[in-house]
DNA sequence: TAACTAATTGTTATATTATTACATCAGAAT
DNA sequence: ATTCTGATGTAATAATATAACAATTAGTTA
């Protein structure tokens, strides 16, 4: 019998509860920081998405959603998505056309985001280095940048480690 | 009577025509060497990409290819543009959902993509300071990358300048 | 409290982006 | 000629996302 079956759903040895409460609690803390509403449906959503460190679709979301919201639909989920991603509570991985928890809310949000094929876990790294090596290179290339996204998909160290 | 109308369409001061000639010749040289087939349809979904430096939409490019072959579906739009991404040829911008021609095909493919909110014309970087960090990045998070996407959204120095 | 205002949600319809499946065709290899 | 492969034709439909307007709720002000 092998060890870590829950687990394995998850990052590598981690405990979800906990980081799910750290990310729904943060996010309560700077919505009523910021006097904006993370109302019922917006904190329901926000909760699906941190079942798991997966990116998820909206779509996905929707099927979910359903089950607590019985008149959710399409628009339901597309405008909490949009509240959470302008509030910095999710990321939009625009590779996948899907969605996924952000770990860094209230921190600096931009971030590098380490897609696993295998696992489809979506990580996430402040990779300080590449940020400062970008912002000189836009510096260079007097780019004025409103966002940036930089999605690597691959083998996650977990993944590769099987 | 104002400067550079039809220039400004473009990246600031270049020659069009070249840069169009230089990619189609670069593509058909490459393919030859593969061993693929830069078929009619594919080249004209090439040339009709090479228009501008904007990024375009698959749809968009199905109206313009329609009149240049009356059979063209949306299929075949997608197959094209499938392989002229897997030979390097065009780059997708995931976070635009469209396309646009690669100006470093047969060279390192992966590229800092800046993408102008005003003319929305999409520049190319090598960023090679960047993607050393990167892969710095990578190496330590044990991460094995296949693919990269760095898409920067904001104001190119050109539109800046205005 | 009542009236007003802004924000949120309900609801329907539709736009946009992309894929699947199967048929056909053209050229190369046997 | 036959077979194989890659490319294209064709139809249908899946998946993703937005627009427009009505109804409701929450917050504010009179």
């Amino acid at each position: 019998m092998t060890s870590h079956t829950e687990q394995d759903q998850h990052t590598f040895e981690h405990n979800h509860n906990q980081c799910v409460s750290l990310a729904l609690d943060t996010a309560q803390q700077l919505c009523i920081e910021r006097g904006v509403q993370l109302t019922t449906i917006r904190f329901q959503v926000l909760s699906l998405i941190w079942e798991s460190h997966k990116a998820v679709k909206a779509y996905e979301l929707l099927d979910r959603l359903r089950p607590l919201q019985a008149a959710a639909k399409p628009a339901t989920i597309y405008r909490a998505l949009d509240f959470l991603i302008e509030q910095g509570l999710i990321h939009r991985v625009e590779s996948l056309n899907a969605f996924v928890g952000c770990r860094s809310s209230g921190q600096q949000h931009e971030q590098l985001l380490l897609i696993c094929k295998l696992c489809e876990q979506v990580d996430e790294r402040a990779a300080t280095d590449v940020m400062t090596a970008l912002l000189e290179e836009l510096q260079q290339a007097g780019f004025m940048a409103h966002s940036k996204a930089i999605e690597i998909h691959g083998i996650c160290a977990n993944c590769s480690s099987k």
